[in-house]
DNA sequence: GTGAAAGCGCTAACAT
DNA sequence: ATGTTAGCGCTTTCAC
């Protein structure tokens, strides 16, 4: 391995002059510079970023830790957050939590140990609010936890506007089906929004959840099959996410319900995705690169020390399409 | 920041010591050990992973490097390289290069810098091949490239199956659709298969490539078109991916026909959203799992400097749904 | 404009 | 069974 003493040696400086040109730091004089810079091409010399770390305790690195990168929602997240990193000069560690209170705990220690210089947080777990006591910048996303910022879409907003559409459409039997609400996400506002919207309308809402926010297609199955077994003659559903509504869908042709003549069905997020399906989804949409893009900026300037807003709420916007 | 050195005043030992409990390394007392693990909780402890990077000469992260992390297929890859690193106590440093040589090139170097012990590279552009002349363990995914071993599913044989089911099912007019054949992947070796297969049968193939493997729904959209704009009436198509599948069946359902009766379409991966679609798309299951996880223990094993086999090529089957 | 030297937090001989 | 000491490769004061 060629470390910088190498190069320093054989252009005839020391290490500290190296180091300036590195980081172009001080005064050097140019033939100096060209020297160097012509030495570490010859020996095809890259700084060891460890050693830099320890030195500058700074890392340049941001951990990421997801519920499910599976999920498109969150792999589609992830790209935008590893693009934005990468465009500001920081790398990305990634810990997928897969929902679990244990594994995410361990990763949240990991990347402290790791000097990460900040987190973006969008996996959550019942009681992690405590152990969060993080002394690193931490940005969540659609979480809530007591002195830590966090940003989301405009979930309630999101709900209303799909109660509002189903409803202007003539749904009148309406269905939530979503992700558990026992979790103190700030997705639940989704549901809220548009339980309070079609309420006021003085029409009710039947809620279905899935177990613990288990991103699974046999869960989805599973509920969907649910709702079509009510007597009641459902036409109107709001999925909290277009993975979900995909899934109803499916189910309900398979039960003979046509979407959307017989059945409204409207999803959440607006993945790439949407668009595949037959009829394709419409669907609530979360501005994800933006999310993405604000989150990092966010957390780099908590990383640099200033103050950063604590609520940080994203528009959405309905998406009309072909299932509802 | 606490560390070894605050441990072991309160602990009235050196640092030695303390090293030495936490990396359970030559006698201690169990008096000792008992106190120091006491302090480290009492302090809220974590050893400095950067420090010991530095010291050790080894950083226990392992880098990845994706074409397109949002596509399904790798970000359900990666959810598996992810889960095999952490539970061999690896972390994963994401690297996206969306396909562009330059992107990949710096990655790379990048994660050279970092000292990753090892890199998967699942990316590929054209002129990689000799820059990736680096001294530490490359795995590569889907790409042959001269000195590094390399894993993938056995595409062949998948182009060969997609070929006999086709032909099976009575389908006389093919077509193979799929990413740029131009890069020198593995998996233009499913279009070989599937070609031989047909050309043995005394039928012929007409294949759709996309743009240097943009993995875009517009790109897959436009190329179906212009399956479809031809006079030609074709029966049976290969595509080269379950996202392409999805794609062209939505075009030929628009264009008014019908999956499986007028047309078959198989594709490829199996992704998990395969079954999401209507009709549910009949494909070749690649071994996502367990591509991951043997990448993985094949990494490590080099990372170990034991000798690795070059060529690691995984089983693939068909699977029978709707779509053909 | 450049160098010497200390230090980042940890590990690993080598002593004792 | 524990301590002393010398690094790991880099940055950064402080001299000159």
């Amino acid at each position: 391995m060629t470390t910088q003493k190498d190069v320093a040696e054989k252009a005839g400086v020391t290490v500290t002059t190296v180091s300036r040109v590195i980081n172009n730091r001080g005064y050097i004089a140019d033939e100096t510079r060209e020297k160097v810079y012509q030495v570490m091409e010859e020996l095809n010399y890259r700084p060891n970023a460890v050693a830099r770390s320890l030195s500058k305790r700074k890392s340049d690195i941001l951990g990421v830790i997801l519920p499910a990168v599976y999920h498109p929602f969150f792999s589609s997240l992830l790209s935008y957050l590893e693009n934005y990193a990468h465009q500001n000069g920081y790398k990305i560690m990634l810990c997928n939590s897969q929902m679990e209170a244990e594994k995410e705990k361990n990763y949240i220690n990991m990347l402290r140990a790791q000097q990460v210089d900040g987190i973006f947080l969008a996996s959550h777990t019942l009681d992690i609010a405590k152990e969060i006591k993080v002394d690193l910048p931490v940005l969540t996303f659609d979480r809530q936890i007591e002195g830590i910022p966090y940003i989301c879409s405009d979930n309630f907003k999101g709900g209303r506007l799909a109660a509002e559409h189903l409803l202007a459409e003539g749904a009148e039997e309406l269905v939530y089906i979503g992700g558990s609400l026992e979790l103190d996400l700030l997705s639940n506002q989704r549901f809220k929004g548009f339980k309070e919207t079609v309420n006021r309308k003085g029409l009710k809402v039947k809620k279905y959840q899935c177990q613990l926010n288990s991103f699974d297609r046999q869960e989805y199955k599973k509920l969907a099959r649910e709702i079509f077994r009510n007597k009641r003659k459902i036409d109107g559903i709001f999925a909290s996410s277009d993975l979900i509504a995909a899934a109803v869908i499916k189910e309900a042709e398979n039960n003979g319900i046509r979407v959307p003549d017989d059945l409204k069905v409207i999803g959440y997020d607006d993945l790439e995705l949407a668009r595949l399906f037959r009829p394709e989804i419409t669907t609530i949409r979360q501005p994800t690169a933006a999310i993405a893009r604000r989150g990092i900026e966010l957390l780099l300037k908590a990383v640099e020390g200033e103050e950063v807003e604590t609520e940080n709420i994203l528009d959405v916007e309905l998406i009309k399409r072909e299932s509802a």
